[in-house]
Formats: structure tokens, C-alpha cells, sequence
DNA sequence: GGCGCTGTTGCATACGAATGCAAATGCTTT
DNA sequence: AAAGCATTTGCATTCGTATGCAACAGCGCC
């Protein structure tokens, strides 16, 4: 059977003092006698006294939590970033609420448990918000970062990397090493980060007097992004360059196009990727890839979501960081 | 500034109804006049009344969360297994709380945490736990799920695939398939998953008269595997099968041997991993390997978690998962 | 019209810890 | 020894919701 709690007040009363000391004894910066102090301590040890979190922030009114909100763990690149975000809160005494959603339907619906479970503060990692819940959040005062994602709203603050430089870095490095036929594979339609990597190669190829080859969508998934590769290479020219908006779809590019087709990459194809998984340096793929800086990313994210927690105000602000290219042998220059 | 939120006293000031009236609104079971209700409901919308989650809590005494403690977010077979877990939960009602604790020293700090949140059940994804903190648990009446690890201490639960008799397989179709001088790569030293695996493929390979011809340990990392790789190959002669006790490293080795010492899979060496993660079946890879089932693990452990929450007993089941062997071109019958 | 019954409602209290305020304690100073 | 000051302590209240209990309304039935 579940037994109740050790609760303060039965420490208090072991310890011949009042409910209140106890708690001073557990408020780092509460006034209390080091010799009342270690009587308590004694006592709550004995009896295997433990705070009671719940209470602690119904009167506190903060929970010292941040929900999670992921789209999808199955990418390497998110899953770092929810390790590494997991340890970055736990440091700040902050716990992760984890909630997982594809679609923007069911984002309403975790978007409503989380707004119950006092959260104090939202974290997207990938996950799109709408703007009448992103209102709502705005209007309670909760701050909210996204990562990799745009929401049309004020109030919201988002972290992503360069993207836009990033393309454009790939469409010079691509175009400057020589290659004529160059396709594009995008991930999800209407991601803000796919179409800025877009657009970046875009004008990159422009400025350099080319133009994209032909184009597909690849959803950010592995499946998908094969099938796209085959319809790709499913003309008699095939193209001689493939640009996929993230890592997870080169490596599926990568492996169609040696599997499948019999080509070489780079020497019958280059392929480029995003993101710089820990796959894309393994020898077998040896990508040539943008670096996404995960650690900056969340960092920034956490001293919005902190900052913001502390001051009360919901500020909106937008961090954009800088991408590093990764030349390796999927794509290098002078191909 | 951050405002106070709407509170059921408010909202029933607004209907016209006592706060008791509101509270039921909100609890499914309530007896409540549909009448009231609907006056209840529109006044709570039209304030934007969400249920306080945490004062619901502190007086039902059930926080509603599992905390989830989770020591490699980068190995994909847990990141799998996490996703699934959260939607389960999800479905019955319950958040998880995430934690990342890589050494037994941090689980210690975490679970200390833990305790504090007052989470309804503790799910352990391959992560250990001393003996001491899972008898504090089981003294609370907090149940423990383990997930592929195991706690010499009756009370915490335990599910895990049929490790044994996978290994076991792995023995016999190399032994069967013609390989004569077989390695076998461990994960983490005290790890039980590695040991078990490895006592069912010694027992196998017993069992046709052959013996384990080299061992090393790969600490179910990517670059420890690397190394313990090479150290196998640095004899004059050489393995013919690789057992890796994961898939993680099992690519490692497949990595390794293409790209350093230009062997081939499965001509030169045959390769065996475990667990069968998305990767495996990837063109490049074709990994032969034991299944582990995934969902049913977690919808096992989901089942324990609520059913000793729901019972209030905690009883320290223990079951194992029969697993698939899966047989790709990495190492196959006959070769 | 009174009786009993089912279904609703409000009252009052509980959950466990934090904290403003006033009382009390301990120590220094003259 | 008394006054003055700083520090420590306890009291009482608060956070927002759930729920046992008693009161009560509405209804059917005799």
C-alpha cells in the first residue's frame, strides 16, 4: 500500500520546532540557526524527509519545469539537442515536461495539458504553433522559444540557425565544383527552415549565373526522401548534384543512389546534406554537410527561457546563429 | 508581467456557482446538472479557465507524471523507445518527467529530484540503478519499471528481450554459417543486456564444439567500438564474425573494417549486431541482428507502471520479451 | 398533500510548504 | 543591570482544487 509522505510538519514535530523552521531549512537563503538547523536536517534524515515539489509550487507559483514540446526523435540532430537541453535545464534546477506531436492538431491538445501543468516556460524543438495558441501563451505570460521553427506572432522568440547561409554556402560549393545538373530535396513543405535553406542555394546558383536542376520533397523522412531520389534520377539525364535539406535525407540519397542505381557519389553524383549528424562523419557516408551549432542553440535558448522566466516579461526576441560547412568526400571542391 | 491565472473561484463568481461546482465541472466522474455545466463551461471559456494541474495534485495526491530516466539519448533505439513511451503515457493521461543520468554517481542526484516531484512511477530506460536508492523507492510505494537493465533488489520491475536466446542465435547461425574464428564486441561492463547476450552466444558456440575466439568491449559506444575494432584486427590473423552486442557498434565495426582496413562484410568478416535500429536495414549496412520488440516492451512496462499505481502495490514483476532474429547480407546461412 | 427517493449543490476542510509579521531570543554596549 | 540591536522563531495565512457531508430541490407515487 502507499504509505503518505514524510511531511515538514513531522520533522518539525521530531525535531521540537515549527513547521516553519523546517521549511527555512530547505530555502537556501531563509534566516535560521546553524544549531536549529542541524536538529531538522537530523530529523528529516531520520525520517526520510523529501520537500514536497507540488506544494512547494502551488505556494510558489513557479513548478520549475519547461515542457518540451518534439516533433520527431527519430532525428539524430533533435534527439542531441533534447539530451543536451535536458542537462542545460537540470543545471538551472528546471525540470523537462516531455510531450511529443507531429501534427498541428495534436500540438493543440498537448498545447492544453500544458498550459494545466503550470510550466514556466514552452520549449519547441521542431514543432510548429499556431498563432491562436501562441496568443494564449503570450497572453499568460508564459515565454516561449522555438527552435528551428517561425511562428507568424509577436511575442514568441526563436532560435535557428543560419539557414539561409547555410544554402547559400552549399549552392557556391556545389556550383564551384563544377556541377551543372544540380536538385534540390526539401523537407517539409512548409517548414521555415527547409525553404530559407532553399531559397539560400537558390540565389547562390543564381549569382552564379545557374539555376536548380529539378526539385523534389522529401518530408524529412527517410522513406520518403528515397522515393523522391528516384523520381529524381528517374529521367535518362541524371542530375550530377543532390542538395537535401537535412542530413537524415542524404544519407537515404546516399544509399539510393549506390543501392538502387549503381552510382558513385561524389564521382557520378555529389550529395550535400544539413545539420552534421554523427552518421554524416561515419566512413561509409562521409557527407559533406552544414553544421547546425547544437550547443549554442539550445544555450541561447535556455538563457531566453530563463531570462525571460526571471524577469516576467515575454519579449519575443529572434537569435539567429551561424552555420559551419563541413567539406568531407560526398562533395568536394574541384569534383 | 506575468498575471495570475483564472481560478475556478473566479470562474464560479462569474456562473454563479460555488468553486465546488466548477471543480466537478472538471472531474469526469462528478455529478453535475447538465444545465449547471453548460453555464460553468461558458463562463470558464469566456475567462480562459484552464484547471490548475498542480493544485489538482497536492490534493489528490497523484501528480499524474512518470519520470523517465534515460542514460543514452544518442543510441536511437531508446530515442525510439522514449517517443513511444511518451505517446503511451500520453494516451493514459500521464507527462513524463525526462532525465539524462550517464553514471550511477548522477542517478543518485537525479533520483533525489525525483522524489522531490513527486512522480507517480519511475521508468528506468537502460539506465542503472544502487540498490539503495531502488529500496527507498520501493519503501515509498513508488513503482520502478527497468527497461533492459537489471537492480539485484526485489520490488522494482524489470522487462527486458529475451537476451539470452538472442545471443544464443547470433552463436549458432555463425557457427552454422561456417565461421570459424568468432569475436564477440561488449557493450558496458556491467551492463546486464551485454553479459546476457554474451553467456547465450558462448553457451551457443559451446554447444557446437567452438569457443569464443577474441573478446573486447565497446562500451555500446561509437568510438570505443572503433577502437576495440582495431584491437581485434591487429593480429595476424584475423576474425571471421564480429558479434557486436548492439547494432550501434555492430556499424561501428562494419565502418571500420570497410574504411581502415579495407575488409569486406560479409566476404572477409561477417558482422552481427543487436537490438535491429533504423540504420541497420539501411542499403549501405544490411545488418544482420536480433529484433528487439520495441513496442512491446514499452506497452509491458507502461501496463506495470499503471497497473501498481492504479493497485498501490508495488510487486516487482520481471518479464521477458522474445526477440526476432533478422537476417540481412551482413552475415548470412551459408556464407 | 405528505413521503421517500434520486440527483445537485454549497459549505467547510484538507493537501504540504512558503512567508510577512510580530514576538522572542541572544548578544553587545553603557 | 538595563537598554539597544540583530538574529531567529513561531503564528497564521496563503496557494487552487477536490471531496465528505448535509442540505436541498425536484419528482413520482400512494
Amino acid at each position: 500500500m502507499k504509505k503518505r509522505p514524510v511531511t515538514s510538519q513531522q520533522v518539525a514535530e521530531l525535531a521540537g520546532v515549527s513547521q516553519s523552521a523546517v521549511s527555512r531549512c530547505f530555502s537556501p537563503k531563509a534566516s535560521i540557526a546553524p544549531k536549529t538547523k542541524a536538529k531538522v536536517l537530523a530529523a528529516a534524515k531520520q525520517l526520510g524527509y523529501r520537500p514536497n515539489a507540488i506544494a512547494r509550487s502551488l505556494i510558489t507559483r513557479s513548478s520549475r519545469t519547461i515542457a518540451v514540446v518534439m516533433s520527431q526523435l527519430d532525428n539524430p540532430f533533435y534527439a542531441q539537442m533534447l539530451e543536451y537541453a535536458s542537462r542545460r535545464f537540470q543545471q538551472h534546477g528546471y525540470h523537462l515536461l516531455l510531450f511529443m506531436s507531429s501534427d498541428e492538431q495534436e500540438t493543440t491538445s498537448v498545447m492544453s495539458d500544458i498550459l494545466q501543468s503550470q510550466a514556466d516556460g514552452i520549449l519547441m524543438l521542431a514543432a510548429t504553433l499556431s498563432s491562436s495558441l501562441a496568443k494564449e501563451c503570450v497572453a499568460r505570460g508564459i515565454p516561449v522559444v522555438m527552435i528551428n521553427r517561425t511562428v507568424a506572432f509577436e511575442g514568441v522568440s526563436q532560435v535557428a540557425s543560419d539557414n539561409y547561409h547555410g544554402g547559400y554556402w552549399v549552392g557556391c560549393h556545389l556550383v564551384e565544383s563544377g556541377c551543372e545538373r544540380i536538385a534540390f530535396l526539401a523537407g517539409l513543405a512548409d517548414s521555415s527552415t527547409s525553404s530559407q535553406r532553399r531559397q539560400g542555394f537558390l540565389d547562390a546558383l543564381a549569382e552564379h549565373g545557374a539555376a536548380c536542376w529539378a526539385e523534389a520533397i522529401g518530408d524529412y523522412d527517410f522513406a520518403t526522401a528515397q522515393a523522391a531520389t528516384r523520381a529524381l534520377f528517374s529521367r535518362d539525364v541524371y542530375p550530377d548534384a543532390v542538395f537535401a535539406a537535412n542530413d537524415h535525407m542524404a544519407i537515404a540519397v546516399i544509399d539510393t543512389l549506390k543501392a538502387e542505381l549503381g552510382l558513385q557519389v561524389p564521382q557520378d553524383v555529389a550529395v550535400v546534406g544539413f545539420d552534421n549528424i554523427p552518421v554524416a562523419a561515419w566512413p561509409s557516408y562521409q557527407l559533406t554537410t552544414v553544421q547546425q551549432p547544437i550547443e549554442a542553440m539550445v544555450d541561447e535558448a535556455t538563457a531566453l527561457l530563463l531570462g525571460q522566466i526571471a524577469s516576467g516579461q515575454v519579449t519575443g526576441e529572434r537569435k539567429v546563429l551561424p552555420v559551419t560547412p563541413i567539406v568531407r568526400a560526398s562533395a568536394v571542391s574541384g569534383t
